[in-house]
This record gives C-alpha cells, structure tokens and sequence, in this order.
DNA sequence: GTGCATTTACTCGGATACCCATTGTCCGAGTCGGTGGGG
DNA sequence: CCCCACCGACTCGGACAATGGGTATCCGAGTAAATGCAC
C-alpha cells in the first residue's frame, strides 16, 4: 500500500500558495522550479486539486494557480482525497458471499465484522487528516520555522519568469 | 492508494482458522477452496503470514497452516504488515531539501510538519489496527452470527481432501 | 503379528510470466497582455 | 495623446507512452504417511 507522490507535491505546493499574496497566480513551471520537479506531472496533479475546487486555474499571461479558498478551509483530507480518490484503502471483495450461510441479498460491505473494523481504522485515520487544515500547518511551519515565509516568497520571486 | 487484495484473505483465512482445533493444519487448497480464491497466490500471501510468526506451515500430507501463536496475541494490525509491509503509505521523499533554506544534514522525514502530520494520521490507523485481535474480532462474530463456528467447521469438514 | 525399508502422494516454497495503475511526457485550445496604427 | 484592433506568447487541459508493483501461475524440493515384505 503506497500513497502517491503526488500527494506530497500537492501538499508542499498549496502550503507555498499560503505564503503567497491571495490573488497572485503561479503557473505550474515555477511551483515545479521550486522543489525540481518535473512540471508538466505536478500539473496534472493541480488540474486534480483544481477539480476538488481547492486551487483555481487562471489561463494565458500571467495566469497560473491560486488557493480557490481560505486555508482555514482547507483540510489535510481534501487534499488527500483529491489527489488519491475518496475511495477507502481497504476494498471489501465480499468473500463472505462465498462463503457458507451466505446470503446474496446481504451487502457485506457494511455486514461484514472484517469489513468494519478495517473501515474503524480507515477513519481513524480520515478524522486525523480531517483535524488539520492548511492554516494549522502553516501556523505550525511560521512557528518552527520563522524565516519560511521570507524564504519562499523570496525564492519565487527569484524563479526566472 | 490501494491495499492489496491479499489483506482481505489473510485475515479471513486467519478468521476462519480460529474455528478450528488449534492442532489441526489446513493445506492452502482448502483454505483457498472456502472462498473460491486461486490457491497458488493464496498460498503466496500464506507464505509471508509464515515469515511473520503469524502461521506456522506443515509440509507433506496431512501438512498445511495453522495460527502460530494464540489468537489473543494477533492483532490486525500484524496481519496488515504481514502483507502490505511495514512502510507507512506516505513515504516523505524530503522534498524540504530542494527548497530554499535547506540545511543538507537535517533528516526532513523526521523534521518536516508536513511529514509528521502524514504520520500523525498514519499512527492513529495504525493505533486502531492493533487494538484488535484476532480473539476480539473472532468473539464479536460469534455474538452476531451464533452459527459461524459450526458453519465454517462443517465446510471445511465438507471440502473435498 | 510386528517392525522396517520402500514407495507414494501430498504439502509448501520460491522462481517465473502477465497485467493494470501510477508515473511521465507531449501537443493543442483558449486567453490575456502587449503592440502598433489610426483618430 | 488616447483608443482600438491585431498579434504574439503564455497558460492550462486532456490525450498519449513507459515503467513498476501487484496479480496470477507453475514446477521442484522435502516430508510424512501408507504400503508391502521380511522376520
């Protein structure tokens, strides 16, 4: 079980949008520049966060990405969830329909013990990533880490055009 | 981010062996033959339930697997790791190290918000995993499905040598 | 009848192909900003 | 000097390959039971 990579890019990449004037877009060329990614991947990635309606797209000159909301209203699992799919990791196959004393009207997505307490952990671990917005993190980052939002403001202003 | 299929039949396999004199190995034919499940791979997820202490295996006839250890002191979260492995799904790739700032000596997996967010999640799945055991899982079956036991018994009393 | 060597069949275990999802790349449609000319 | 139409360049967006992990399968090594024979 391996989450994608492009969760962390995605990640990254809307907390520097956080350290950005609002109403600034940034095109996918410099937020791939910044951590050396290859940019034309991390676009299709914020195409995905920009369908969960997290980021907006702005085309032609001077277009780009920008946050589409407040981080406050942000979520770790928005994010997760729009890069990953809101589908659980455990995918009950019903077995149990093969199994004997089976009954076929039954469904054992909800039925099944098995089932639900893979399902427990699986929102264990929602409710977590739900309790984080993108402004939490960012508060967290300015307070480890004071020169974070000079640095990163710095350095996409330094991204050549 | 998906889980492999083979969680799902190691722990129902697991489940199943509970029901069964402790003594007793059961070949992967059976186990497979239960759910209608293609023995060979069966066997493969078998064979790392195996490596992990989980089930013991038999060779030659009358041979096959039975739990290793009592069902009290399996937990699900050591099925899972059995199969899926001990990485968490989100593996920081210490994108920090090409930002701005940077500091080559510091291990951002363990320095990063972001990554320690992730991992936050992921110990809180984790958590709710082990908290399980087989045994309790086991006990809550039988509490709503009092048949469960002579069921499975029977059937595999039933499969064929 | 009993003990033993041989045979036999059954089991796991790892090595070997296959397939789908994630990764990675590319080019086209659309749009905004700049530019040049006319008033 | 100001306004407008045109041009150009930049951006996203989705369509098109390549790669890796999960899926599926097979055959061989090893073992325990059953068998047949000798005593």
């Amino acid at each position: 079980m391996r989450m994608s990579e492009g969760v962390e890019w995605a990640l990254h990449s809307c907390l520097n949008l956080t350290w950005l004037p609002p109403d600034q877009a940034v095109p996918t060329a410099k937020l791939a520049e910044f951590y050396e990614l290859p940019a034309a991947y991390l676009n299709k990635q914020l195409q995905a966060l920009a369908r969960a309606g997290i980021v907006s797209s702005t085309p032609g000159p001077r277009g780009g990405f920008r946050l589409a909301r407040s981080p406050e209203s942000i979520t770790l699992l928005d994010v997760v969830v729009a890069i990953e799919g809101a589908d659980e990791a455990f995918r009950c196959e019903q077995l149990l329909k093969r199994g004997p004393g089976a009954d076929p009207a039954v469904d054992y997505r909800q039925a099944c013990l098995v089932s639900r307490a893979m399902r427990r952990a699986d929102l264990a671990w929602r409710r977590e990533l739900a309790e984080q917005t993108l402004a939490d993190l960012k508060a967290e980052v300015e307070r480890h880490y004071p020169a974070t939002p000079s640095n990163t403001a710095n350095r996409f202003a330094a991204l050549r055009a």
